[in-house]
DNA sequence: GTGTTTGTTATCAA
DNA sequence: CTTGATAACAAACA
């Protein structure tokens, strides 16, 4: 479940270990994964090169040098996708793997290789097949990215007032706006029930009940936890894992989401989990109101 | 065999 | 047109 923390942590990762280097090859087992013809994909790639990575939201844009009927390979995870690059002698002999948390690569989750000119390889791993590679005109990536995305936190786009805007004339609850990409990008079910927890709001609240004190406080929380998540490499609950195929550390520090049945870390009561928004939502009813 | 997990989209309704 | 609620998708696990 890469949310904007985990997205971002393999994103600066990953871009020190391949912008600029020459893609010598590259190899499609699964075409599902690949939402363009599989020939036309390999060769638009190879021979090019990703000068840098572009993220907005849980999407990452990587942008191509040689820029003709496509400019950019947008790569989503959506919930079990792993990008993971090993150097040429970090490069064992892999695909015996069973489980999608062995990082030994290629595994049989790998769906997409590439091999670049200095023997380094990125391998795209995706156990349920919902992510997807697809390769971009610079205009249909802005129509992208301007279509279904909304605010984007840890950017000057992320104001009060933008956020404010957000609660008005809305009869939605707040779980709900918080998962809502096309408001408020990057935030999935993890980060959504710490935000409402770290805010001491219920997540199932109406938005038009919150005062302008509570919205202002959301407003914080979700900043702050966002970025102490990343600065944890983000949190590892089922399959994410970095660029290097180390997990995050930020579950650590998680009070509410995969603890139902746990004591609350601040006041001991059992933490709740309920159905919201169509998730699973996490939260104690002592702390939030 | 059943229920659960989630990011996103499709579908339907108001 | 907008908004919102829900199902569907895939695959593994308890």
């Amino acid at each position: 479940m890469p949310e904007l923390p985990e997205v971002e942590t393999i994103r600066r990762d990953l871009e020190k270990k391949i912008a600029g280097q020459k893609i010598k090859s590259a190899g499609i087992l699964a075409t599902k994964s690949v939402h363009n013809k599989s020939v036309e994909f390999l060769k638009f790639l190879v021979g090019n090169n990703f000068s840098h990575i572009e993220r907005r939201g849980k999407l990452l844009m990587f942008a191509l040098k040689k820029v003709g009927k496509y400019a950019f390979m947008l790569v989503h995870l959506k919930m079990t996708g792993q990008l993971i690059y090993r150097h040429k002698k970090q490069i064992l002999a892999g695909g015996h793997s069973q489980t999608a948390m062995d990082t030994t690569v290629p595994n049989k989750f790998t769906r997409v290789i590439f091999t670049f000119s200095d023997g380094g390889q990125l391998f795209f791993n995706d156990l349920r097949r919902f992510g997807y590679l697809k390769l971009v005109s610079k205009e249909e990536k802005e129509k992208i990215v301007k279509n279904n995305f909304g605010i984007e936190p840890l950017t000057p786009d992320y104001t009060l007032e933008a956020f404010e805007k957000l609660f008005k004339k809305r009869q939605t609850n707040v779980k709900a706006l918080l998962l809502n990409q096309k408001l408020i990008s990057g935030i999935g079910n993890i980060y959504a029930d710490e935000a409402c927890f770290d805010a001491r709001i219920l997540p199932f609240r109406k938005v038009s009940s919150l005062t302008k004190e509570e919205i202002r406080k959301l407003f914080s929380v979700i900043e702050h936890v966002l970025k102490l998540s990343i600065k944890h490499r983000g949190t590892t609950f089922n399959n994410y894992v970095d660029s290097d195929g180390n997990t995050g550390s930020h579950i650590s520090f998680l009070n509410v989401y995969g603890r139902a049945g746990e004591k609350c870390k601040k006041c001991k009561s059992i933490i709740l989990k309920n159905k919201h928004a169509g998730r699973g939502t996490h939260y104690c009813v002592k702390c939030q109101k």
